[in-house]
DNA sequence: AATTTTGCATGTTCTAAAGCATAATTTTAA
DNA sequence: TTAAAATTATGCTTTAGAACATGCAAAATT
């Protein structure tokens, strides 16, 4: 597909909720500074450490958000999907990135200097709402992380991780299969437990038909018994 | 000392950053709806799933912002000095708190209704980043805090406990001893450990003549190896 | 001042989860 | 297609840190 057609396609399709709050001038300019990448499967977008520069917007594909911790130890922080934007809260903090952005899967995303961005929350409230929210609901969930991942035992944090990636990436057509494809090691670093033990729990969960496991593919069984794990357990 | 002589010795001798931002009109607003409260020691701000309606600041005294986990067990999120502003976070996001907040010591805290900020901030850019900002800065602080709570060890997390509350709280008048009087449950749940291991990992740093303890005055002796102890072991 | 309560310190025991080893399976690349 | 590499699956061992118990000290409360 053909750059101009892929945005075509994600602001006819799928209007993002930005794109409504701006008015035909701001929308030329985006348009006259915005850029679409194409990402490999695992390839990095942005590093920790690296000056923030852009805003990203995921077109096609998935994205996560990590840090690299102790002994090349990675903790999944968010995961993205189009339609949504990341990479722009170092340059709203002066700071340099404190996490890092990879593809998923093959991936194409847009990008818009934060410069830009910048000067169009300067003339255009509703932009900076916008971002006020995300960032307000960006740390909520955060400040949770921090208490779930720390307290919950194993088995709640692997709950609590398949049930985010169910309401973020949502079901395959069988409405079971989670609609996405990653390796035990992502699982882990999404739930804070070594590799071994999100397989092992993976495992558990299995026998007492709560999911079933192909591979990597993972049908949700019992999603009712999954969110009280995840409460509770 | 009355409510008017607090606030203004408040506003006379360290203009909080966000004052400066504000024409006279807008000053004239916030003191017609700026309310003074007095909290004791340990009592409760706002509760974790209470409805934001105020935006806060503290104005003397101590608060920390906390969260309730497993077992009573209270993870210290935030902890906030004279003259922060907290409570907004759960207000932009439309949604119910997600922590709760007390006050550390004998605390005064300005209230100001969040609608008013809110239509303060339609009006005027500047708060409108101040906001952007400080959301920023609070985000990355929370994904670091997250790595840095469930990956380094006991030795280490307490190590960045007390760099935080030098930080924050500063030194007394000998440039040793910490400038807060905690408990050992309150450093505990702000390094997610046991009240125990506080205890015996700050008698470990003792013994290394890392610190020195005197029930609750801390005295840091060595804070290079406090640093070092932070990033490594 | 006496009594109750709360907090600090330290030793001992127990366990969830990490670490390690090995084999089987799947994926990738040549 | 085949070889190499990476990933998954399981069993066994080790350990960091939680849980528990007890004694002492220091505040509150009466």
């Amino acid at each position: 597909m053909s750059i101009k057609s892929t945005l075509e396609k994600v602001i006819s399709e799928d209007l993002a909720e930005i794109w409504s709050l701006l008015n035909s001038e701001e929308k030329r300019r985006i348009l006259d500074n915005f850029e679409i990448h194409n990402f490999k499967k695992n390839q990095i977008i942005y590093a920790e450490k690296d000056d923030p520069v852009y805003l990203w917007c995921l077109l096609k594909g998935k994205v996560k958000l990590y840090k690299d911790g102790i002994g090349g130890r990675q903790q999944i922080l968010r995961l993205y999907r189009p339609i949504q934007y990341f990479g722009y809260r170092a340059y709203f903090a002066h700071e340099p990135y404190v996490s890092s952005a990879s593809a998923f899967e093959p991936s194409t995303v847009g990008s818009l200097p934060m410069e830009v961005v910048k000067n169009m929350i300067d003339n255009n409230r509703d932009l900076a709402w916008f971002f006020i929210r995300e960032l307000s609901k960006n740390l909520g969930g955060s400040d949770t992380k921090i208490v779930t991942l720390t307290q919950k035992h194993i088995r709640g944090r692997l709950a609590e991780a398949l049930i985010l990636l169910i309401d973020n990436y949502g079901f395959e057509e069988d409405g079971k299969t989670l609609k996405i494809y990653m390796a035990r090691e992502d699982v882990a670093n999404l739930s804070n437990m070594t590799t071994s033990n999100a397989i092992r729990t993976l495992s558990a969960f299995a026998q007492e038909r709560i999911i079933t496991v192909d591979g990597r593919r993972i049908k949700i069984v019992d999603e009712a018994k999954l969110r009280q794990i995840s409460k509770f357990g």
